[in-house]
DNA sequence: GTCTATACAGAGATAGAC
DNA sequence: GTCTATCTCTGTATAGAC
């Protein structure tokens, strides 16, 4: 058979792209090692040169993942001015978007996906908070917020927000959906101290009014 | 080989009860249904008689899980007196105490258990918070709380709280653990509209403070 | 250092006898 | 309703070619 050599860096992450296309796709317990192989073109051996097991891979894919979400996220606070409220909001509509396009698939409930989310969700939860973090202190600064504790209440609302929508992790009822975000800004007004309304965005411009 | 014959509920709950202790103890991908039948006695097929794929079973003891849970706390609800509060102090305090002990193997922090984890947690999510929204909308009646949500504040809370203490789903450091328990207090009553220190308790009589 | 080819124990699942 | 026997295919390990 045609070997065919690369650089190690370059041969990582064409595994790591194809493995998270498929578990994106199809879940990750239901790729097995061999569906792998076959898409990126090489020999089961090599995926185990690379990653010692099947969830050292998921680790890798969960990793990419997050990071190239989070580097786009920074990426655009720095690039948005107003106050805190106003970069919040930016990246609070861009998980609207995301959360739409690539879910299709996915939200096939699949118990098989659950390890999978989860880590996804947790990793996010780290992540992401340290983003929200930085805009709350901004808000309490500017008085339109107030809390002690910015970071956990950012942790508060990710995780609750997150694990009450992601149909991914369990196969929520539509109207459950439905009932929870339309809550969600009163909620987030309650617990940041915000201007009632501050958070009515997160209502706007979505099907939930229309479904 | 000998043959024994049982009715049929009997047999179906011996399986979930030794799956369940299995899962709980071992983690639901590292036990094979191979043990589960060892361990109960019976053969391979009996089981796929009974539940149709391992995940099959996985749900039904998730809902034997819940369900014990459930009941015993909808008891001690109505066996409490007092205020809104009170009643939510009694199945808070119950839950810290069920957290601490059948854990010590789970906490293991293996990615194998999450799909059991998640489950779990989803379900408890859907039931804990019909059992807290009827005492959120009392302490509302009385005058204690504040809200026009009560379901979503309980789904809200409940989802977030677990989450992020439960070191099952993600191996969380102990550091971090301690940082969101303290701040749980505030986050509660902000969003109830409570008054602060009503939910102080949460913190008192824990090891936080000692670590 | 990278990779292929192949081997293998054990998994979940099934068919059909009792 | 329960058993035995058996199937397929998985994740993983490894020997050795390039």
């Amino acid at each position: 058979m045609v070997r065919i050599t690369k650089g190690p860096e370059e041969r990582r992450q064409e595994i790591v792209t194809t493995a998270r296309r498929l578990f994106e796709s199809e879940g990750y317990e239901k790729v097995t090692m061999q569906r792998i192989v076959e898409e990126v073109g090489i020999a089961k051996g090599t995926v185990f040169y690379y990653f010692e097991s099947k969830e050292e891979l998921l680790k890798a894919v969960v990793e990419d993942i997050i990071e190239q979400d989070y580097t786009r996220k920074q990426a655009l606070v720095a690039a948005t001015g107003g106050n805190g409220l106003d970069k919040i909001r930016t990246i609070m509509q861009l998980d609207s978007m995301a959360l739409k396009y690539p879910k299709i698939l996915e939200s096939l409930h699949e118990i098989s996906n659950a390890s999978m989310h989860t880590q996804l969700l947790a990793v996010m939860v780290n992540n992401e908070a340290h983003l929200y973090e930085t805009l709350i202190s901004q808000g309490c600064d500017e008085g339109i917020f107030q809390t002690d504790h910015p970071l956990e209440c950012a942790e508060f609302m990710i995780a609750a927000m997150q694990f009450l929508t992601d149909t991914g992790i369990y196969p929520w009822d539509e109207s459950d959906l439905m009932r929870r975000v339309k809550a969600f800004p009163s909620l987030v007004e309650a617990i940041l101290k915000a201007k009632p309304g501050s958070f009515q965005f997160m209502v706007q411009g979505r099907d939930w009014d229309i479904k």
